[in-house]
DNA sequence: TAGATTGTTAATCGATTAACAATC
DNA sequence: TAGATTGTTAATCGATTAACAATC
Protein backbone atom coordinates (compact mmCIF):
# COMPACT_ATOMS: atom_id res chain seq x y z
CA UNK A 1 0.00 0.00 0.00
CA UNK A 2 2.87 2.40 0.94
CA UNK A 3 4.73 1.59 -2.14
CA UNK A 4 1.65 1.87 -4.44
CA UNK A 5 1.23 5.67 -2.89
CA UNK A 6 4.83 6.67 -3.07
CA UNK A 7 4.86 5.15 -6.43
CA UNK A 8 1.65 6.67 -7.66
CA UNK A 9 2.94 10.23 -6.35
CA UNK A 10 6.95 9.99 -8.46
CA UNK A 11 4.31 9.33 -11.09
CA UNK A 12 3.48 13.22 -11.73
CA UNK A 13 0.77 13.20 -8.66
CA UNK A 14 2.76 16.82 -7.61
CA UNK A 15 3.19 19.74 -9.45
CA UNK A 16 6.60 19.92 -10.73
CA UNK A 17 8.05 23.53 -11.07
CA UNK A 18 9.38 23.73 -14.58
CA UNK A 19 13.07 24.67 -13.46
CA UNK A 20 12.80 21.36 -11.67
CA UNK A 21 12.07 19.48 -14.64
CA UNK A 22 14.93 20.87 -16.86
CA UNK A 23 17.13 19.76 -14.27
CA UNK A 24 16.08 16.09 -13.59
CA UNK A 25 16.59 15.25 -17.45
CA UNK A 26 20.68 16.50 -15.99
CA UNK A 27 20.36 14.62 -12.94
CA UNK A 28 19.46 11.60 -14.70
CA UNK A 29 22.11 10.94 -17.16
CA UNK A 30 24.55 11.94 -14.11
CA UNK A 31 22.94 8.87 -12.28
CA UNK A 32 23.14 6.43 -15.06
CA UNK A 33 26.35 6.92 -15.45
CA UNK A 34 26.95 6.00 -11.78
CA UNK A 35 24.53 3.24 -11.91
CA UNK A 36 27.18 2.24 -15.00
CA UNK A 37 29.85 2.55 -12.63
CA UNK A 38 28.23 0.51 -10.21
CA UNK A 39 27.45 2.89 -7.44
CA UNK A 40 24.70 2.15 -5.14
CA UNK A 41 24.29 4.98 -2.99
CA UNK A 42 24.77 8.94 -3.56
CA UNK A 43 24.47 12.04 -1.34
CA UNK A 44 23.24 14.59 -2.43
CA UNK A 45 26.41 16.61 -1.91
CA UNK A 46 27.51 13.87 -4.18
CA UNK A 47 25.06 14.35 -7.01
CA UNK A 48 25.03 17.95 -6.87
CA UNK A 49 28.46 18.45 -7.00
CA UNK A 50 27.93 16.10 -10.38
CA UNK A 51 25.34 17.81 -11.44
CA UNK A 52 27.08 21.57 -10.80
CA UNK A 53 23.81 22.86 -8.70
CA UNK A 54 23.53 23.51 -5.11
CA UNK A 55 22.54 20.72 -2.39
CA UNK A 56 19.87 22.43 -1.52
CA UNK A 57 18.55 22.57 -4.70
CA UNK A 58 18.80 19.08 -5.38
CA UNK A 59 17.51 17.58 -2.36
CA UNK A 60 14.36 20.27 -3.27
CA UNK A 61 14.05 19.39 -6.40
CA UNK A 62 13.99 15.62 -5.61
CA UNK A 63 11.41 16.12 -3.11
CA UNK A 64 8.72 17.53 -5.20
CA UNK A 65 8.92 13.52 -7.04
CA UNK A 66 8.36 12.00 -3.57
CA UNK A 67 10.73 10.93 -0.47
CA UNK A 68 12.99 8.68 -1.64
CA UNK A 69 16.34 9.50 -0.14
CA UNK A 70 17.55 7.96 3.17
CA UNK A 71 18.55 10.23 6.19
CA UNK A 72 22.08 9.29 7.40
CA UNK A 73 22.92 7.30 3.83
CA UNK A 74 21.46 9.26 0.57
CA UNK A 75 19.51 7.96 -2.03
CA UNK A 76 19.82 4.96 -3.75
CA UNK A 77 20.93 5.40 -7.95
CA UNK A 78 19.00 2.51 -8.98
CA UNK A 79 15.77 3.57 -6.81
CA UNK A 80 16.08 7.27 -7.72
CA UNK A 81 16.69 6.59 -11.62
CA UNK A 82 13.92 4.87 -11.99
CA UNK A 83 11.91 7.55 -9.91
CA UNK A 84 13.20 10.47 -12.15
CA UNK A 85 12.67 8.30 -15.54
CA UNK A 86 9.03 7.71 -14.43
CA UNK A 87 8.38 11.38 -13.74
CA UNK A 88 9.84 12.44 -16.87
CA UNK A 89 7.68 9.82 -18.69
CA UNK A 90 10.47 7.73 -19.77
CA UNK A 91 9.32 4.45 -19.42
CA UNK A 92 6.45 4.77 -22.07
CA UNK A 93 8.34 4.43 -25.44
CA UNK A 94 6.88 7.71 -27.72
CA UNK A 95 7.98 7.78 -31.06
CA UNK A 96 9.50 11.15 -32.35
CA UNK A 97 8.94 12.58 -36.04
CA UNK A 98 11.75 14.81 -37.45
CA UNK A 99 10.78 17.04 -40.04
CA UNK A 100 13.74 18.94 -42.66
CA UNK A 101 16.01 16.66 -43.25
CA UNK A 102 18.67 19.51 -44.10
CA UNK A 103 22.40 20.22 -42.68
CA UNK A 104 21.14 20.12 -39.42
CA UNK A 105 18.22 17.63 -39.27
CA UNK A 106 20.31 14.62 -40.76
CA UNK A 107 22.90 15.66 -37.74
CA UNK A 108 20.24 15.03 -35.16
CA UNK A 109 18.61 12.34 -36.99
CA UNK A 110 21.76 10.48 -36.59
CA UNK A 111 22.85 12.10 -32.89
CA UNK A 112 23.60 8.90 -30.81
CA UNK A 113 22.22 10.98 -27.84
CA UNK A 114 19.43 11.05 -28.39
CA UNK A 115 19.03 6.74 -28.56
CA UNK A 116 20.95 6.26 -25.33
CA UNK A 117 18.77 8.67 -23.74
CA UNK A 118 15.21 7.13 -24.44
CA UNK A 119 14.17 8.58 -28.05
CA UNK A 120 13.66 6.87 -31.24
CA UNK A 121 13.35 8.79 -34.56
CA UNK A 122 10.62 6.97 -35.94
CA UNK A 123 9.99 8.89 -39.22
CA UNK A 124 11.82 11.44 -41.24
CA UNK A 125 9.89 13.97 -43.16
CA UNK A 126 11.41 16.25 -46.38
CA UNK A 127 9.91 18.48 -49.12
CA UNK A 128 12.38 17.77 -51.63
CA UNK A 129 12.03 14.86 -53.56
CA UNK A 130 15.16 14.31 -54.47
CA UNK A 131 15.34 13.37 -50.87
CA UNK A 132 12.35 11.54 -50.27
CA UNK A 133 12.86 7.72 -50.61
CA UNK A 134 16.34 7.84 -49.04
CA UNK A 135 17.56 6.62 -46.10
CA UNK A 136 19.70 9.03 -43.37
CA UNK A 137 20.92 6.63 -40.44
CA UNK A 138 18.60 3.98 -40.96
CA UNK A 139 15.12 5.30 -41.44
CA UNK A 140 13.50 6.25 -44.59
CA UNK A 141 12.75 9.43 -45.73
CA UNK A 142 9.15 10.34 -46.33
CA UNK A 143 7.18 12.94 -48.47
CA UNK A 144 6.04 15.70 -46.70
CA UNK A 145 2.89 15.30 -48.47
CA UNK A 146 2.04 11.87 -46.55
CA UNK A 147 3.09 14.09 -43.28
CA UNK A 148 -0.42 13.57 -42.17
CA UNK A 149 -0.38 10.20 -42.44
CA UNK A 150 3.02 9.30 -41.12
CA UNK A 151 1.98 11.02 -37.93
CA UNK A 152 -1.04 8.96 -37.19
CA UNK A 153 0.36 5.20 -38.73
CA UNK A 154 3.36 5.75 -36.23
CA UNK A 155 1.49 7.31 -33.29
CA UNK A 156 3.77 10.45 -33.30
CA UNK A 157 3.23 12.88 -30.15
CA UNK A 158 6.37 14.38 -30.43
CA UNK A 159 8.14 16.57 -33.27
CA UNK A 160 11.38 18.33 -33.85
CA UNK A 161 11.13 20.77 -36.35
CA UNK A 162 14.38 21.62 -38.30
CA UNK A 163 12.64 23.04 -41.11
CA UNK A 164 13.57 26.44 -42.71
CA UNK A 165 12.37 29.09 -40.66
CA UNK A 166 10.05 30.56 -44.31
CA UNK A 167 7.95 26.68 -43.85
CA UNK A 168 8.31 26.71 -40.24
CA UNK A 169 4.74 27.77 -39.08
CA UNK A 170 3.13 26.25 -41.58
CA UNK A 171 4.75 22.67 -40.83
CA UNK A 172 4.10 23.17 -37.53
CA UNK A 173 0.02 23.76 -37.74
CA UNK A 174 -0.04 20.71 -39.56
CA UNK A 175 2.00 18.33 -37.53
CA UNK A 176 -0.47 19.96 -34.75
CA UNK A 177 -3.64 19.04 -36.47
CA UNK A 178 -2.05 15.32 -36.84
CA UNK A 179 -2.10 15.30 -33.23
CA UNK A 180 1.08 16.45 -32.48
CA UNK A 181 1.53 17.80 -28.82
CA UNK A 182 5.16 18.78 -28.08
CA UNK A 183 7.53 20.34 -31.01
CA UNK A 184 11.07 20.87 -30.38
CA UNK A 185 11.87 24.29 -32.47
CA UNK A 186 15.30 24.60 -34.08
CA UNK A 187 13.46 27.45 -36.94
CA UNK A 188 14.50 30.52 -35.75
CA UNK A 189 11.09 31.48 -35.75
CA UNK A 190 8.33 32.50 -32.66
CA UNK A 191 5.92 29.45 -33.31
CA UNK A 192 2.03 30.00 -32.64
CA UNK A 193 0.54 26.55 -30.92
CA UNK A 194 -2.78 25.86 -29.09
CA UNK A 195 -2.43 25.93 -25.52
CA UNK A 196 -2.10 22.45 -25.38
CA UNK A 197 0.89 22.23 -27.23
CA UNK A 198 4.33 22.80 -25.97
CA UNK A 199 7.28 24.19 -27.46
CA UNK A 200 10.15 24.25 -26.70
CA UNK A 201 12.76 26.25 -28.53
CA UNK A 202 16.38 26.14 -29.67
CA UNK A 203 18.05 28.94 -31.13
CA UNK A 204 21.37 27.86 -31.91
CA UNK A 205 22.66 31.73 -33.04
CA UNK A 206 20.91 33.39 -29.87
CA UNK A 207 23.33 30.96 -27.63
CA UNK A 208 25.99 32.40 -29.29
CA UNK A 209 25.06 36.13 -29.01
CA UNK A 210 24.43 35.54 -25.68
CA UNK A 211 27.74 34.55 -25.47
CA UNK A 212 29.02 37.71 -26.77
CA UNK A 213 27.18 39.44 -24.36
CA UNK A 214 29.58 38.35 -21.93
CA UNK A 215 32.13 38.63 -23.70
CA UNK A 216 31.59 42.53 -24.62
CA UNK A 217 30.84 42.87 -20.44
CA UNK A 218 34.39 40.85 -19.88
CA UNK A 219 36.09 42.69 -22.36
CA UNK A 220 36.27 46.77 -21.18
CA UNK A 221 31.64 47.28 -21.32
CA UNK A 222 31.46 49.76 -18.45
CA UNK A 223 29.69 48.65 -15.18
CA UNK A 224 28.65 51.72 -13.34
CA UNK B 1 27.61 64.93 -26.28
CA UNK B 2 24.06 63.54 -25.19
CA UNK B 3 24.14 61.23 -28.11
CA UNK B 4 27.47 60.17 -26.58
CA UNK B 5 26.30 59.61 -23.50
CA UNK B 6 23.52 57.40 -24.59
CA UNK B 7 26.10 55.43 -26.46
CA UNK B 8 27.87 54.75 -23.53
CA UNK B 9 24.60 53.94 -21.39
CA UNK B 10 23.16 51.20 -24.50
CA UNK B 11 27.02 49.90 -24.90
CA UNK B 12 26.93 47.56 -21.09
CA UNK B 13 26.69 50.38 -18.58
CA UNK B 14 24.05 49.20 -16.84
CA UNK B 15 23.75 45.72 -15.48
CA UNK B 16 20.94 43.70 -17.33
CA UNK B 17 19.36 40.93 -15.87
CA UNK B 18 19.99 37.23 -17.34
CA UNK B 19 16.56 36.76 -18.52
CA UNK B 20 16.59 39.83 -20.34
CA UNK B 21 19.81 39.50 -22.14
CA UNK B 22 18.60 35.80 -23.52
CA UNK B 23 15.24 37.46 -24.72
CA UNK B 24 17.64 40.71 -26.78
CA UNK B 25 18.37 38.01 -29.30
CA UNK B 26 15.17 37.38 -30.09
CA UNK B 27 14.18 40.96 -30.10
CA UNK B 28 17.16 41.59 -32.46
CA UNK B 29 16.01 38.38 -35.09
CA UNK B 30 12.05 39.84 -35.26
CA UNK B 31 13.81 43.24 -35.92
CA UNK B 32 16.08 42.45 -38.10
CA UNK B 33 13.17 40.98 -39.99
CA UNK B 34 11.02 44.17 -39.83
CA UNK B 35 14.05 46.16 -41.06
CA UNK B 36 13.87 44.19 -44.24
CA UNK B 37 10.49 44.96 -44.61
CA UNK B 38 11.20 48.60 -44.82
CA UNK B 39 8.87 49.04 -41.63
CA UNK B 40 10.73 52.04 -39.75
CA UNK B 41 8.35 51.93 -36.15
CA UNK B 42 7.11 49.23 -34.07
CA UNK B 43 5.33 49.72 -30.86
CA UNK B 44 6.13 47.77 -27.95
CA UNK B 45 2.72 46.05 -28.47
CA UNK B 46 3.39 44.64 -31.78
CA UNK B 47 7.11 43.65 -31.09
CA UNK B 48 5.73 41.53 -27.77
CA UNK B 49 3.18 39.95 -30.05
CA UNK B 50 5.75 39.01 -32.70
CA UNK B 51 8.34 37.90 -30.46
CA UNK B 52 5.66 35.70 -28.09
CA UNK B 53 6.22 37.99 -25.07
CA UNK B 54 4.13 40.02 -22.71
CA UNK B 55 4.58 43.98 -23.83
CA UNK B 56 5.01 44.90 -20.16
CA UNK B 57 8.53 42.94 -20.00
CA UNK B 58 9.29 43.87 -23.23
CA UNK B 59 9.35 47.56 -22.40
CA UNK B 60 11.43 46.85 -19.13
CA UNK B 61 13.64 44.93 -21.05
CA UNK B 62 14.40 47.35 -23.29
CA UNK B 63 15.05 49.88 -20.27
CA UNK B 64 17.95 48.10 -19.01
CA UNK B 65 19.44 49.51 -22.84
CA UNK B 66 18.34 53.01 -22.35
CA UNK B 67 15.36 55.43 -23.53
CA UNK B 68 15.35 54.82 -27.00
CA UNK B 69 11.28 54.59 -27.40
CA UNK B 70 9.18 57.78 -27.99
CA UNK B 71 6.14 58.17 -26.22
CA UNK B 72 3.09 58.13 -28.41
CA UNK B 73 4.98 56.79 -31.37
CA UNK B 74 7.10 53.53 -30.84
CA UNK B 75 10.74 52.54 -31.22
CA UNK B 76 12.66 53.51 -34.27
CA UNK B 77 13.47 50.03 -36.11
CA UNK B 78 16.72 50.85 -37.33
CA UNK B 79 17.94 52.73 -33.74
CA UNK B 80 16.20 49.64 -31.74
CA UNK B 81 17.92 46.97 -33.34
CA UNK B 82 21.27 48.85 -33.68
CA UNK B 83 21.02 49.09 -29.73
CA UNK B 84 20.34 46.08 -28.87
CA UNK B 85 23.16 44.51 -31.31
CA UNK B 86 26.14 47.02 -29.59
CA UNK B 87 24.58 45.68 -26.15
CA UNK B 88 24.89 42.00 -27.49
CA UNK B 89 28.44 43.10 -28.51
CA UNK B 90 27.99 42.08 -32.10
CA UNK B 91 29.31 45.58 -33.66
CA UNK B 92 32.80 43.54 -32.91
CA UNK B 93 34.23 41.01 -34.61
CA UNK B 94 34.55 37.62 -33.10
CA UNK B 95 36.26 34.33 -34.42
CA UNK B 96 34.55 31.46 -33.01
CA UNK B 97 36.57 27.61 -33.06
CA UNK B 98 34.73 24.67 -33.30
CA UNK B 99 36.06 21.54 -31.87
CA UNK B 100 34.87 18.21 -32.82
CA UNK B 101 33.69 18.43 -36.48
CA UNK B 102 32.11 14.97 -36.21
CA UNK B 103 28.14 14.28 -36.63
CA UNK B 104 26.92 17.52 -35.01
CA UNK B 105 29.51 19.34 -35.53
CA UNK B 106 29.66 19.32 -39.58
CA UNK B 107 25.68 20.46 -39.65
CA UNK B 108 26.91 23.61 -36.97
CA UNK B 109 29.48 24.23 -39.46
CA UNK B 110 27.80 24.94 -42.30
CA UNK B 111 24.70 26.30 -40.17
CA UNK B 112 23.56 29.37 -42.33
CA UNK B 113 22.09 30.88 -38.55
CA UNK B 114 25.49 31.68 -37.56
CA UNK B 115 26.76 33.53 -40.29
CA UNK B 116 23.33 35.59 -40.79
CA UNK B 117 23.52 36.43 -37.49
CA UNK B 118 27.08 37.70 -36.99
CA UNK B 119 29.46 34.92 -36.52
CA UNK B 120 31.61 32.92 -38.06
CA UNK B 121 33.27 30.19 -37.89
CA UNK B 122 36.52 30.73 -38.48
CA UNK B 123 38.31 27.56 -37.52
CA UNK B 124 37.68 23.76 -37.29
CA UNK B 125 39.46 21.40 -35.23
CA UNK B 126 39.22 17.58 -34.65
CA UNK B 127 41.42 14.68 -33.18
CA UNK B 128 40.54 12.15 -36.15
CA UNK B 129 43.86 12.52 -38.68
CA UNK B 130 41.41 11.34 -41.11
CA UNK B 131 39.57 14.45 -40.82
CA UNK B 132 42.07 16.69 -41.06
CA UNK B 133 43.47 18.69 -43.75
CA UNK B 134 40.07 18.41 -45.18
CA UNK B 135 37.16 21.30 -45.91
CA UNK B 136 34.17 21.18 -44.61
CA UNK B 137 31.59 23.85 -45.58
CA UNK B 138 34.53 26.01 -46.64
CA UNK B 139 37.33 25.56 -43.40
CA UNK B 140 40.18 23.30 -43.27
CA UNK B 141 39.37 21.05 -40.59
CA UNK B 142 43.08 21.65 -38.10
CA UNK B 143 45.06 18.86 -35.64
CA UNK B 144 43.87 19.11 -32.44
CA UNK B 145 47.26 19.35 -31.60
CA UNK B 146 47.72 22.56 -32.71
CA UNK B 147 44.65 23.92 -30.81
CA UNK B 148 46.70 26.21 -28.68
CA UNK B 149 48.07 27.35 -32.38
CA UNK B 150 44.83 28.37 -34.04
CA UNK B 151 43.16 29.34 -30.75
CA UNK B 152 46.19 32.34 -30.69
CA UNK B 153 46.51 33.07 -34.48
CA UNK B 154 42.33 33.76 -35.25
CA UNK B 155 42.29 35.39 -31.62
CA UNK B 156 39.64 33.21 -30.96
CA UNK B 157 37.62 33.88 -27.44
CA UNK B 158 34.58 31.96 -28.43
CA UNK B 159 34.53 27.50 -29.17
CA UNK B 160 31.44 25.35 -30.18
CA UNK B 161 32.66 22.24 -28.32
CA UNK B 162 30.89 19.40 -30.41
CA UNK B 163 33.33 16.32 -28.70
CA UNK B 164 32.42 13.23 -27.41
CA UNK B 165 31.65 13.53 -23.75
CA UNK B 166 34.35 11.37 -22.64
CA UNK B 167 37.11 13.95 -24.18
CA UNK B 168 34.97 17.57 -23.68
CA UNK B 169 36.49 18.43 -19.70
CA UNK B 170 39.78 18.19 -21.57
CA UNK B 171 39.48 19.67 -24.77
CA UNK B 172 37.75 22.65 -22.65
CA UNK B 173 40.56 22.72 -20.26
CA UNK B 174 42.90 23.44 -22.85
CA UNK B 175 40.61 26.01 -24.93
CA UNK B 176 40.66 27.79 -21.66
CA UNK B 177 44.33 28.09 -21.32
CA UNK B 178 44.39 29.27 -24.66
CA UNK B 179 42.19 32.15 -23.84
CA UNK B 180 38.50 31.18 -24.71
CA UNK B 181 36.29 32.54 -22.52
CA UNK B 182 33.05 31.64 -23.44
CA UNK B 183 31.99 28.55 -24.55
CA UNK B 184 28.73 26.66 -26.29
CA UNK B 185 28.64 22.97 -25.17
CA UNK B 186 27.05 20.35 -26.70
CA UNK B 187 28.58 17.47 -24.70
CA UNK B 188 26.13 16.07 -22.29
CA UNK B 189 28.76 16.74 -19.49
CA UNK B 190 28.59 19.29 -16.78
CA UNK B 191 31.79 21.52 -17.52
CA UNK B 192 34.43 22.97 -15.01
CA UNK B 193 35.73 26.19 -15.64
CA UNK B 194 37.32 29.11 -13.66
CA UNK B 195 35.01 32.10 -12.94
CA UNK B 196 35.94 34.80 -16.05
CA UNK B 197 34.37 31.93 -18.26
CA UNK B 198 30.93 31.23 -19.31
CA UNK B 199 29.39 28.13 -20.56
CA UNK B 200 26.15 27.97 -21.81
CA UNK B 201 25.27 24.35 -22.29
CA UNK B 202 22.80 23.01 -25.28
CA UNK B 203 21.56 19.18 -24.36
CA UNK B 204 19.57 18.27 -27.48
CA UNK B 205 18.26 14.93 -25.50
CA UNK B 206 17.49 16.62 -22.74
CA UNK B 207 14.98 19.04 -24.69
CA UNK B 208 13.49 16.17 -25.42
CA UNK B 209 13.05 14.89 -21.75
CA UNK B 210 11.28 17.74 -20.89
CA UNK B 211 9.03 17.67 -23.48
CA UNK B 212 8.17 13.98 -22.71
CA UNK B 213 7.43 15.28 -19.04
CA UNK B 214 4.73 17.40 -20.15
CA UNK B 215 3.38 14.31 -22.47
CA UNK B 216 3.19 12.48 -19.47
CA UNK B 217 1.63 15.00 -17.49
CA UNK B 218 -0.90 15.31 -20.64
CA UNK B 219 -1.60 11.85 -21.08
CA UNK B 220 -3.04 11.00 -17.92
CA UNK B 221 -0.58 12.07 -14.65
CA UNK B 222 -2.60 12.82 -11.97
CA UNK B 223 -2.78 15.98 -10.57
CA UNK B 224 -3.87 15.94 -7.18
C1' DT C 1 24.37 6.16 20.66
C1' DA C 2 26.91 9.41 17.55
C1' DG C 3 27.43 10.87 13.11
C1' DA C 4 25.52 11.75 8.80
C1' DT C 5 22.24 13.28 5.69
C1' DT C 6 17.54 14.09 4.29
C1' DG C 7 13.32 16.89 3.77
C1' DT C 8 11.38 21.20 4.95
C1' DT C 9 11.05 25.82 6.55
C1' DA C 10 11.58 30.52 5.93
C1' DA C 11 14.23 34.23 4.27
C1' DT C 12 15.95 36.16 0.17
C1' DC C 13 16.51 37.03 -4.45
C1' DG C 14 15.26 37.78 -9.19
C1' DA C 15 11.68 37.87 -12.76
C1' DT C 16 7.07 38.96 -14.24
C1' DT C 17 3.19 41.80 -14.83
C1' DA C 18 -0.63 45.24 -14.31
C1' DA C 19 -1.28 49.79 -13.87
C1' DC C 20 -0.46 54.48 -14.76
C1' DA C 21 1.98 58.96 -14.73
C1' DA C 22 4.86 61.08 -18.02
C1' DT C 23 5.14 62.79 -22.43
C1' DC C 24 5.46 62.57 -27.48
C1' DT D 1 -5.30 69.48 -27.78
C1' DA D 2 -6.51 64.45 -27.75
C1' DG D 3 -4.83 60.07 -28.43
C1' DA D 4 -1.23 56.92 -28.15
C1' DT D 5 2.54 54.74 -26.15
C1' DT D 6 6.61 54.74 -23.36
C1' DG D 7 9.22 54.07 -19.01
C1' DT D 8 8.65 53.09 -14.25
C1' DT D 9 6.51 51.74 -10.05
C1' DA D 10 4.94 48.43 -7.02
C1' DA D 11 2.69 44.21 -6.29
C1' DT D 12 3.08 39.45 -7.17
C1' DC D 13 5.01 35.29 -8.37
C1' DG D 14 8.40 31.69 -8.67
C1' DA D 15 13.11 30.12 -7.76
C1' DT D 16 17.10 29.83 -4.81
C1' DT D 17 19.47 29.03 -0.66
C1' DA D 18 20.95 28.66 4.28
C1' DA D 19 19.76 26.57 8.21
C1' DC D 20 18.14 22.96 10.99
C1' DA D 21 14.82 19.61 12.98
C1' DA D 22 13.84 14.98 11.84
C1' DT D 23 15.58 10.63 11.51
C1' DC D 24 18.29 6.85 9.49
Amino acid sequence: MTVQREAAAGNGARVVPDATVARLATYLRVLTGLGEDATTTVSSEELAAATGVNSAKLRKDLSFLGSYGIRGVGYDVATLTEQIARTLGLTVHRNVALVGVGNLGQALAGYAGFASRGFRIAALIDADLGRVGTTVHGVAVRNIADLEHVVADEKITIAVLTTPAAVAQDVCDRLVAAGVTSILNFAPVVLSVPDHVDVRKVDLAAELQILSFHENRKNGALVV
